[in-house]
DNA sequence: TATAAATTTTAGGTAAAACTAAAAATAATT
DNA sequence: AATTATTTTTAGTTTTACCTAAAATTTATA
């Protein structure tokens, strides 16, 4: 059985690995989870004893098999809660991650299951993301908002999902267009907005603004 | 913001003081809550602190009114949960215990008013128990299952759900009938079976009996 | 390639929530 | 009323998941 911090984690390795059994290094964890890299450390070591990651000293870690079904549950569990709230109990969209982030670490095959009948079996999220079934199957998305996007992944800026003038015309000022090269540096709790880096010039944005903004991995 | 262990504690003390603000020992929810009494002194410290009850020491504790709140937000979602679980997904209303027990603790109130509103403000969850609404009223249950009634808490039996004979000639040979007076002292953990007390008569019941039987808190 | 910089790990500590064993207070019984 | 029994609390441990500071290793740079 996992603990909710242990999902955690491997959660944000799925994430970080772009959704596949790539090593990622222990600092991008520590700042995808907002902790310290020892602490990272230290888990990975409970994750290695039960053989959900695999880990050398040093050169990174990278979810086992059944470390990756466990993740992919998690994010199976969260995306039907997302599809619940939005087209079931009228949560707008972008009002559903924190209570979505609860309800993934609810333990029950059953519930999941039938909820996912109860929905109709839907193929993405409210936010265009793909649902894995029930066998952990999944159409591989290639897009991702720049709010949702990981730590210290390089990006490229796919779309703008809002067609505000004054939005556009601010992201032409910054040199945040289509085809632009982004890595998110830090996010401000204060505001919820980013530091991010911008074809290699430092800059900052709101989380506003990077709700707008499809970014696909490199 | 409560603690999952916290909110426990919170809902045993409810439950043994028959949703009221009466003063609860030590014992008797160290019994409920399958802990010892020693970390119930510990965590009664801590929900002091948070003024959430009041304590004098060797003399018991009771819920104040921010506790009682608390406790009674917890009793609502839960039972709203058990509503969602049966009449959406179709759980049997004997399969609903656990897994909302896991969702009673999702913090959020948007979610789960917005719950109460797509079942339809429901007043009584599958096993008849009524519902407190948004502003924590709800009509007094005077019966709960013997299956969940609380330790050490004295009790008479005012009703069997079941009407299979080879039951009821039991409970006559066993002497649990309408009117008799009832106490649990323990739960085997093993086959989830009680032993009890019966009119001052020691005795034991599986749980499949126990589940059949309305008790009324004396 | 030697040195500096960055990353990762180890070592030692803290807080929450449980535990056991023993002490203190209250309740029951002779 | 004195003794015994029960209940409750205190004291000292354990486990999980975090922390800081320092050591070890790897990577980058001069």
């Amino acid at each position: 059985m996992t603990t909710l911090a242990e999902e955690n984690y491997l959660k944000a390795i799925l994430k970080i690995s772009n959704y596949s059994l790539d090593t990622v290094s222990t600092n991008a964890i520590a700042k995808e989870l907002k902790t310290k890299a020892s602490s990272v450390t230290e888990m990975i070591k409970k994750l290695t004893d039960k053989k959900l990651v695999n880990h050398q000293k040093y050169k990174g870690v990278s979810l086992s098999k059944s470390g990756y079904k466990t993740a992919i549950d998690i994010v199976r569990k969260h995306r039907l809660w997302e599809c619940f709230l939005v087209s079931k109990l009228k949560f707008d969209w972008d009002e559903v991650h924190d209570v979505a982030e609860q309800l993934e670490h609810i333990k029950s095959s059953k519930l999941i299951d039938s909820l996912d009948i109860f929905l109709g079996k839907p193929k993405k999220d409210p936010h265009g993301e793909p649902i894995p079934n029930i066998n952990g199957q999944f159409s591989k998305s290639n897009s991702l908002l720049l709010s949702e996007f990981p730590y210290d992944v390089s990006g490229e800026v796919i779309g703008v999902t809002n067609d505000n003038p004054s939005l556009l015309k601010y992201l032409d000022s910054i040199k945040l267009t289509i085809g632009s090269k982004v890595i998110i540096n830090k996010k401000i709790d204060f505001d919820n907005s980013f530091e991010i880096v911008i074809n290699n010039r430092q800059s900052h944005i709101s989380y506003e603004v990077a709700k707008t903004l499809l970014i696909k991995k490199l």
